[in-house]
RNA sequence: CGCGGGAUGGAGCAGUUGGUAGCUCGUCGGGCUCAUAACCCGAAGGUCGGAGGUUCAAGUCCUCCUCCCGCAACCA
């Protein structure tokens, strides 16, 4: 008889940087969703890999001076070693410049073209010639200049393909509307009201301006642009319009796409577009997670925060890194990530509470029995709570796993674990050792503890899949034992099951020490990563005359608040020497007004005024970027006059 | 009035279709000693952001307001 498949997949990640704990938490919710498919006995396949086409890695690579492919092995190869070492089940690594990928890719845009949905336009945008770049308004830089080179760009449109998207956007519409292909369905009005409502525009599907793409085969000139290529790795990784693979028909529709609410759009509007355009099925679930924060603020690589899951892994090992992220992570919302949260979540659960429990238990079965427990039992009324709990666990961790829930179903665990900690109080087998007439009931209590800790462990083994076969192996539960079949029975264990007491499973960790430790392995990294600024190639050569024509003056700052209404801008009040003059700056992120009022900064005196968020600025002051993105107020010598020049 | 999310004991969060406000951590007191200074019990601590309204009854529904966080706009 064949088994129920179960097709889940993770984002394609895009290898422009190293992964980080965003990327892990994906990674690791969805290996234990597979996972416990499998213990249910599903016929699992669960698919992740990597994006690695587009401009960005072509740029990338050259910066490097390799090529874009060996760019991407490279990367690719860290990728798959954090996956090993988080022990991540992948049955199916995608990469985009596979070739059976890039033959779907191509079949796929060529029917869409052939159908009619995808048809030639122009793409208009500001174009910057030197790095023969499109860019949008908002990506320019506060110049209006190319980001990358900082020269002047101009408005230019080349041809492009576009794929209709109108014509879906109905029945896009009832899909996250009416039906619960969406989780958490809170979502979509966002969606609706911020896409398809204002009318869905079409989407730009291929570029002429890099080549590092998938060639569109009846226009050579053109690369297929992100969108059907990267989402397409969903089919094409079963085989869709390809030889490599043949499990379409097996396991397409995919049951859970799971994707962080950055890139829930694409999943939400495009993708359900593209099938609805190949008259294919749609996948059954989207499921949106929110951002992992640190320390409340976000993570980004140009803060410098991005947490290394190398790093905590080694230290606490993978299975505590996972449980932390599962078990800290509601489903729909962001959640904040610290050093200290992490650490008293291992402690109090892992060492405290389970791996405690499964080190008395074990020990008290070796100093009363020898590890091996006599027959003979006698039970007593509290011992009904405690099995009741244990036989119901299956149950309630199905209904968390069912909606994806997996901090909810780890919990649901952990209220067990609780339980039975609780019950050693109750039942003080260690006043039971010491009268020999207590055997038979010394040996019921620790044979419901162990039994407990056997459920437990089976279900836990998909979030923490290294640490629960030596839970297994120190309970004495055989292979046959921790079965899925087995989780909702109590009563398994053999009555003269032998234990085998072993390492401490959970180390309690120094939370102070700790943090102490972390905080310098952060502090080394740091001064290494500034050396590495990207420095900006220098401006085109002027005469002394151009230069004449800034005006750059000492000025000091009398007052200085926040603009209203603008989360970016501080609107200063300058003593220039002059009468004084009010200047808005870009810098409310980096500054606090106390920061600046009585420094003396420099100021470009002869700027036009303009007005930003309703507020004049007559100036500029000067900072200077940094490796991070923050400016940095230049502070001159404090005694220097105001109004005096600079030159 | 750009879109959306949020405001609940010290911290982080639950609160389902409205009916005595819960959980985890922390704090304080007690118990126990099998265990990884772990475990168990108890206590303190909240006018559920503010103001109105609907209702016999609102954290939970309606209106207005304040503040925070993403995205969009402004980083001269």
């Amino acid at each position: 008889m064949d088994k129920k498949s179960f097709y889940i997949t993770t984002p394609i990640y895009y290898p422009s940087g190293d992964p980080h704990i965003g990327t892990c938490y994906t990674t690791v919710a969805c290996d234990s969703i597979a996972r416990y498919k499998r213990l249910q006995g599903y016929d699992v396949m669960f698919l992740t890999g990597t994006d690695e086409h587009g401009l960005k890695i072509e740029q990338k690579a050259a910066k490097e001076g390799i090529t874009p492919k060996e760019y991407v092995d490279n990367i690719v190869a860290i990728f798959k070693r954090l996956w090993g070492f988080m022990n991540i089940s992948y049955d199916r690594y995608i990469r985009t410049t596979d070739d059976y990928h890039i033959a779907t890719v191509q079949k796929i845009f060529k029917e869409l073209y052939d159908k009619g949905y995808i048809y030639k336009g122009e793409y208009k945008g500001k174009y910057c010639t030197p790095c023969e770049s499109f860019w949008t308004d908002s990506q320019l830089d506060e110049n209006g200049c190319c980001p990358e080179c900082h020269r002047e760009v101009t408005q230019a449109s080349e041809e492009a393909y576009f794929l209709k998207l109108s014509p879906f956007a109905d029945r896009i519409e009832k899909l996250l509307t009416e039906t619960d292909y969406l989780q958490p369905a809170n979502r979509a009005a966002e969606l609706v009201n911020n896409f398809i409502k204002p009318g869905l525009d079409d989407l730009c599907v291929s570029r002429t301006t890099f080549k590092w793409g998938i060639p569109v085969t009846f226009d050579e000139k053109h690369v297929v642009y992100v969108w059907v290529d990267a989402l397409t790795n969903y089919i094409s990784a079963m085989g869709f319009y390809n030889d490599k693979y043949d499990d379409y028909g097996k396991y397409w529709p995919a049951d859970v796409h799971m994707v962080a609410k950055d890139i829930m759009r694409f999943h939400a509007i495009i993708w359900p577009a593209i099938l609805m355009a190949l008259e294919q099925p749609l996948p059954k679930h989207l499921v949106v997670h929110g951002w992992i924060s640190y320390n409340g603020q976000k993570m980004s690589k140009s803060l410098g925060n991005v947490v290394d899951p190398f790093i905590l892994g080694e230290r606490y090992g993978a299975d505590a890194i996972r449980y932390h992220i599962l078990r800290e992570m509601a489903l729909g919302a962001d959640s904040s990530f610290s050093n200290e949260i992490m650490i008293n979540r291992i402690n109090s659960d892992l060492a405290n509470g389970l791996g405690n429990l499964v080190s008395r238990t074990v020990t008290m079965a070796e100093k009363y029995f020898g590890g091996t427990l006599p027959e003979d039992r006698e039970a007593a009324d509290v011992d009904g709570e405690l099995i009741a709990e244990a036989e119901a666990l299956r149950a309630n961790v199905d209904g968390y796993m069912e909606k994806y829930q997996l901090n909810n179903a780890l919990a649901e665990i952990f209220k067990l674990v609780s339980r039975a900690n609780k019950y050693i109080d109750e039942t003080e087998p260690w006043v039971l050792g010491k009268d020999p007439a207590k055997k038979a009931r010394l040996a019921s209590v620790l044979y419901n503890l162990l039994e407990s800790i056997r459920i437990a462990a089976t279900l836990l083994s998909c979030f923490m899949p290294s640490t629960m076969p030596k839970v297994w192996e120190q309970i004495g539960a055989a292979e046959s034992d921790v079965t899925y079949e087995n989780a909702g029975k109590f009563g398994v264990l053999p009555l003269n099951v032998t234990v085998h007491r072993g390492d401490i499973l959970f180390p309690r960790i120094d939370v102070d020490k700790e943090i102490d430790e972390l905080n310098a392995l952060i502090g080394a990294n740091k001064p290494a990563e500034e050396k590495k600024i990207d420095v900006q190639p220098v401006l085109p050569q002027i005469g002394i005359e151009d230069f004449a024509k800034c005006d750059l003056r000492v000025a000091k700052v009398v007052a200085c608040e926040k603009v209203k209404k603008a989360k970016k801008l501080l609107c200063l009040q300058l003593d220039d020497g002059m009468g004084g003059r009010q200047v808005v700056s870009g810098i409310a992120q980096w500054y606090k007004p106390e920061d600046l009022i009585g420094k003396k900064i420099i100021v470009v005196a002869n700027l036009k005024p303009v007005v930003l968020c309703g507020v004049e600025s007559n100036g500029m002051i000067c900072a200077a970027d940094t490796s991070d993105g923050a400016p940095s107020v230049i502070f001159p010598d404090q005694s220097l006059p105001c109004g005096s020049k600079i030159r």
